[in-house]
DNA sequence: CCGTTCAATATGTCTATACAATAATGCCGG
DNA sequence: CCGGCATTATTGTATAGACATATTGAACGG
């Protein structure tokens, strides 16, 4: 009872996933048909179609023609994990940020950065490894490749006030990306970049972008292992 | 051109949709507004009104009264991370899936217990430890606190065949999690039961679950650092 | 110049109806 | 008992119309 009078849609939506998610209706469980829900709530097809519909988008219940909705299987644990803009997350730890660039360069792309950009990477790449400080400590050293022939506008980019993966979210419109996470030891240059000690564990991020197939950028983002931790939260529902 | 007529709201999203990932209409860019698509495609109000609000739900793009429909902005970069049960992972690799219980008691919760689990644990605990292996090399330790006011029937339950995860998945209906990602250097007890040197990287991840805003568990998985990582893949449209 | 009021506009929700597509079910003949 | 065919229940898609609701932008008045 919240008082303020939701919609009958938000209504008859929050009645079915509550008795899915609190357990009531067990995967596999078989939901009412449109035409009983229909004259449960005292409204039209269209209506209860349009929630069920949407839940079936969710994942939440299948629904097979002339058999049914019933509720989903359980889906393989999986969660949504927050990869922040690298700026943004040492900000909210109220730490000020401040990026050196340790090398950058244009160059004609090797065997081994067509590898790392993976299929249909282009001609002509620019590297750069940066530096990001939260307060004194180094957060994180990045390892980048840019595809110059997917964003040509990088070439003459200043990357001195914007952490690259910023700017490239704003140049690129929208994208596909892998992630790999790993821990791994610190060799010794690393060591020296990082300040920590050598063979320190180090928490590893590999990301690979790519828009409408082809590859934009490939980075390596490699945190000290003590005081950096990725959050990850999972919510069935909503 | 699949040759294969879709329906007019397949047909409407997909062109829609496409415009938004191709970057030909930017994050920000107006969307026409319903009357028009509706002219445009020849179709009625509703038809194109189920596009809009599917592309909406999915956070492609937003919708505003008397304002219009926009694209939506840039989403702080995430990605949805499989968190996949352990016997599936090892046996996806190929390798026999084996576990090891090391420890297993039924104790009245201590405070530690309850600040691992969060607030509203229960007074009783299952703690369990194990030792998983993928072939001869251990694949992972698990660290695993269970409420057992939440589950009741996890104090008798066996897990010698099946993984406490697994098990949890299939008792628990639903759930709601956190997750932690940390790389850290194995200590000497961690070190012994991985079978790697002291001060290896390792990679921990702990989880979290709730249920009903309850708790119901929580895990750390320590997996050596050499020849394990999680992936994650991040796709905005669909 | 600023705040208030108001109407126009675009989305939000709902109805009643219609026909199409699919697949489980049952019937019938062998 | 079983294969094949017709039946039918259920979801999928679409239409045309109606009223509700929020919010912008403009007109208006102090």
């Amino acid at each position: 009872m919240s008082g303020q009078s939701a919609s009958l849609n938000e209504t008859i939506r929050s009645e079915i996933a509550g008795r899915i998610l609190s357990g009531e209706w067990p995967p596999g469980h078989r939901i009412p048909i449109e035409l009983e829900l229909m004259a449960a709530y005292g409204c039209s097809r269209m209506t209860v179609n349009k929630v069920l519909a949407a839940l079936a988008a969710e994942g939440l219940i299948e629904r097979r023609r002339r058999a049914g909705s019933f509720v989903g299987r359980q889906r393989s644990q999986s969660a949504v994990l927050d990869i922040p803009d690298v700026r943004a997350e040492v900000k909210a730890l109220g730490l000020p940020w401040r990026m050196d660039i340790l090398a950058r360069s244009v160059r004609r792309s090797t065997a081994a950065d067509r590898a790392r950009l993976g299929e249909g990477a282009g001609p002509r790449v620019l590297a750069l490894a940066c530096r990001h400080f939260a307060g004194a400590p180094v957060h994180a050293i990045e390892d980048r490749l840019i595809d110059l022939e997917a964003v040509p506008e990088a070439e003459t980019a200043e990357f001195d006030a914007v952490p690259p993966g910023a700017w490239l979210l704003s140049h690129v419109p929208w994208s596909q990306a892998e992630h790999r996470i790993a821990a791994v030891p610190a060799d010794d240059a690393l060591a020296g970049l990082l300040g920590v000690q050598p063979g320190a564990a180090c928490l590893q991020v590999d990301r690979r972008t790519w828009r409408s197939g082809r590859p934009v950028t490939a980075v390596r983002m490699t945190h000290p292992g003590d005081g950096y931790s990725l959050v990850a939260r999972f919510a069935p529902g909503a």
